[in-house]
DNA sequence: GTGGTCTAGACCACG
DNA sequence: GTGGTCTAGACCACA
């Protein structure tokens, strides 16, 4: 399900917090599915359940998942949380275009790199907002 | 010359690095041109010499500079540094419009974002990746 | 009648407290009616009869209800409690207000959030909501 | 500065971030201003650096203090937070207000309960958005 | 010395 | 059993 790198220099928490994330938007994980539970992941993982805590609280604070004490945490409705992150990763995109050109790369090369057309989500329609 | 901006999460030195190889790679410090010394930029930047010195180290692992003892760093010639580099965003580049893609970008808007065709501005005529 | 929201981060006994004594404020529920007994309202909104029981008997301690044994629950006069709850609601009210002045909130703007005069509703004519 | 309560329910870390969010807001700490070190404030305090260093990572993801690994936190600039923050109050605010109207209590009782018209910041003019 | 991450283990409220 | 909080103590990168 999630893969950890530990010679990443990422710490554990974000590559949980990132695999879980990719889970959800993909649709892989679908709305109000329950996560497995903290000390469930944190087992299967091997690693601290504090850890898996942290990941499971910034993604909550981020509007992906919530969490109901006692019951387990969910995979939240998407809305503002993809509106948010597009934007993010959109300037990233940006910056990383324009110092890919300063080095060289022309336009061409980088539309060669991105997705063909046509095959946008995983197993559900997507809209482009 | 050199922008610091403290509020950034990233470290000091690596600010300094891309700094300094953003001004090599659009050209502004041409190769063999002998950089400022370690003392005179740490004074400039108002920083601590050692965090300057880092920054020169891992430029010239990376290939970008080269240091001669008793007289001081030099810009190394463009080749392998930029090539290495490239591919490195490349690939980043990719991973991001697919994660992009997901969330439900499309093509079009993805290319929107791209620098304009035209202003690949180097000192070479670089080919694609 | 009652409505429970699993995502609420407030735990599902506060929300049936919540519910009930909403009902027993706006009068929809009167003095001396009888209550739901827990289990009829345990199975009515598919929950554990704990959470139920425990929310009986917080509204009893409360003053809101009083329970006579082998017959059930039943809503209690209004007096004390609401006079208590008023107080403690006040409280909260005026540290409010004090922050959102604090933040540049104007008074006026302030004002405008409060419910139009004329539906004060007292303990005299209080029709159901 | 900083008063705990344990016996109040609310989380040692919570009763920490507001009680700086409360200087920040006020005034009493400007921006760009150092915070107390992690370490610092859990010595005075008497609680685990752990439990500060929540209060600040919280702090900061909601845009009141910056980070800066080896060199501290610090105040942050006033602008989306307080919007966030204020909109979150005003919401409360307003279902406040409505409950205890339905308690009973008058239009007039619940103005007379806000703070008095032009005191509104600490040391600094608040505007009024 | 500073913030950041991680572990280990504990206790609590909730259902 | 679940998430949530807290402690104690450790190690790391950074300046």
């Amino acid at each position: 399900m999630i893969s950890l790198n530990y010679r990443d220099s990422r710490p554990i928490y974000e590559q949980v917090k990132d695999g879980l994330r990719r889970l959800i938007v993909s649709g892989a994980l679908r709305p109000d599915e329950k996560l497995p539970s903290v000390r469930a992941l944190a087992t299967q993982l091997a690693i601290n359940p504090n850890t898996i805590q942290r990941a499971y609280l910034e993604l909550e604070s981020e509007g992906y998942i919530y969490s109901v004490a006692g019951r387990g945490s969910f995979v939240e409705e998407r809305t503002a949380a993809d509106k948010a992150r597009r934007a993010q990763l959109s300037e990233q995109f940006r910056a990383l275009a324009q110092e890919l050109t300063a080095l060289g790369a022309t336009r061409e090369s980088l539309i060669a790199l991105l997705p063909p057309a046509g095959d946008a989500g995983d197993d559900k329609k997507e809209e482009t907002t």
